[in-house]
DNA sequence: CACCTCAAACAAATGGCGTTTGTTTATTAT
DNA sequence: ATAATAAACAAACGCCATTTGTTTGAGGTG
């Protein structure tokens, strides 16, 4: 085939099906992506530079896809927790693509409205300006550690021995299934609290610091 | 040359040498590295199954030159955050072996004691079975999601426009050089402090959840 | 309309990868 | 002494991402 009368391939379509293929569990191959597409591997270097642009180009879809809303009118802390459970949702929705995020480093642009929205929360409730930065950090590594939890199936702690510390407490554990979704839950509420009783007391954060 | 007298190889100078390689920051190949040991490819896997175990090997060596010793005699605090920040040093001293680690479930049982010392600690301070085990995973997830701020390199955030909330914090941030640092140990200061908030106020976890 | 240029497909080849197979030879165990 | 095992090598395999060169349809300019 020479050049088709409409253009089979183009960059959305590209950038959705191998994303599709990713949530199939199946590993992100040009050469199976092209088999999918029904098109010669080569043809996909008339759009897309290389694997790696590709990967930036589903982590801009991932984030446009999961664009945020904050619905108006919400305290500074519901913000957060909105933002940052947004965040986790969209790794949950695809667990096999956040291992090839943390492969190489984000240039699309299209990831910052996240930071864009905590900015406007962390600031309106009266965190200074370096400070504000750091928590977007501490948040965003929260995020991004809570999602890998969900990209490698349970990792199945096996303890030393049965009567350690560890030990005692698996065997006398009820719920083990959603453990990963409890633990992020529990982990934004503590620092979401953490947050608000230091603002109650305006206490600037820089000054506990070592 | 065929069996040589003393052998060449052994898993410890294999895995050794793999983790010198990747602190270069070179990529992990099997032909590279055979090269680095002076040795055929093929020679490896009299030593190792392959390269997914070779990972593992690595994991667990990193886990084990790591091995925590926690000052006798400390309050569950001291401890939780000495744990923390190991586990974070561990993954700051080789910033490029973490993207291997999360492309795999973990199975080298060395990995274990960061768990064990964490679980001894919460359940001395008085936290209940299942609460102690949600927040090992949740403090395992931010020191996961730290440590990966360190292996990509800084992703500089390019906010939307000057003038919105991120811009202006940005643009007068005066320090963003060791702020993944710093964003950490506010992240585990705040988690500490919430978790011996609701220790003060007797209050279980669980309670608190939807 | 004829002509040139660009775009988008293909076919084929390249070099690197992880791994497998078969062979040789030194060490260890019977 | 003989058999079994261990540890190296050489050579090949199939897969991968990517490059090069070619074909041909589409769009614009004279």
């Amino acid at each position: 085939m020479s050049r088709p009368r409409v253009p089979l391939l183009s960059v959305e379509r590209i950038t959705g099906e191998a994303i599709t293929m990713l949530d199939e569990g199946k590993p992100l191959g040009i050469n199976q992506l092209a088999k999918r597409l029904s098109v010669n591997p080569s043809s996909l270097y008339n759009h897309i530079s290389g694997r790696d642009e590709l990967i930036e180009l589903i982590r801009g879809k991932l984030a446009e896809d999961f664009h945020i809303a904050v619905p108006p009118g919400q305290n500074w802390d519901d913000v957060v927790r909105y933002v940052v459970r947004s965040q986790r949702a969209m790794f949950a929705a695809h667990p096999h693509v956040l291992p090839l995020l943390v492969s190489q480093t984000a240039t699309d642009t299209r990831v910052i409205s996240y930071y864009e929205e905590l900015a406007a929360a962390l600031t309106r409730a009266g965190f200074a300006g370096e400070d504000a930065l750091e928590i977007i950090a501490a948040l965003d590594a929260f995020a991004l550690g809570a999602g890998l939890d969900l990209s490698a199936p349970p990792e199945a702690w096996h303890p030393s021995s049965p009567d350690s510390a560890l030990g005692r407490l698996l065997a006398t554990s009820s719920s083990p299934d959603n453990r990963s979704e409890r633990a992020f839950e529990l982990g934004l509420t503590l620092i979401v609290e953490a947050l608000a009783a230091r603002l109650a007391g305006s206490q600037r954060i820089s000054d506990s610091l070592p």
